[in-house]
DNA sequence: CAAAATGGTGACTATATAGTCACATATAGA
DNA sequence: TCTATATGTGACTATATAGTCACCATTTTG
């Protein structure tokens, strides 16, 4: 068991964090390797500082961020758990679906060119 | 590829639209079939209708739902795709990660006891 | 057509979130 | 110690989002 979380409520932490475009590409920064605070603000000249800062704590909390301080510099790395986790419950897990259901979704799809049909294609019967 | 929106704005409708622990609620109960609205409805009895239909719409612009209209009832479909491109453009890619940098990052854990460390289970590697 | 059932929508409130500013803390090095 | 650098935080504003209510539209069926 978890500390202080359930799984569940890590997952909602998680989801959230990732809501946020700023947060998507400070993990996409971190990608290459870690990066210090400061760093990593140098990547967003459009935000503050703390905007920043605020947005890393997010991401740690979510621990999909790991920190480590040395000295007076803060080294931010990615941890990637919390991705393969998303995985395993909400990728692999809905893939019994397609199988079973795909074709007649396909047949939803193709019968409706539904509502935001966002994409061409259909002329609408 | 889609008409009206870029891939990463897809994404950040599908990241936005998971982020609501209702909305994901809504795509477990479709995971066993397609629903009617009001039977959806009927699964969420502390919320109001047009609480759920707004849910259903976001999930459905995100196209994460597919509805088909069939009389006076709309069927609503479970669709995996989005989830899969989740998979493809952030655990995927991200797994790269692991071999490399997975072990300093073990470090950066150990050395300061994170937050909240839930799983422990298996050290990958 | 009339009634009932299903679904859709505009306007509103309450709360959460993004982002900023000013200020505080801590460490490295002269 | 003094100072520059790197990071941490409380309080605030602006905007987005969740959720509700009352009302409207469409379709089935008698």
């Amino acid at each position: 068991m978890p500390s202080t979380q359930s799984q569940s409520e890590h997952m909602d932490e998680v989801f959230k964090a990732l809501a946020d475009p700023t947060r998507r590409a400070i993990l996409d920064h971190l990608k290459d390797g870690r990066k210090t605070t400061t760093q990593l603000v140098q990547e967003f000249p459009q935000m503050t500082r703390f905007g920043v800062m605020k947005h890393l704590n997010i991401l740690e909390g979510a621990q999909l961020v790991v920190s480590k301080k040395e000295g007076r510099t803060r080294w931010n790395h990615l941890n990637a758990v919390p991705l393969r986790l998303i995985y395993e419950r909400w990728v692999s897990g809905y893939e019994n679906q397609w199988a079973g259901s795909l074709i007649k979704l396909k047949h939803a799809v193709e019968s409706k060119h539904t509502s935001t049909n966002s994409q061409k294609k259909g002329d609408p019967q």
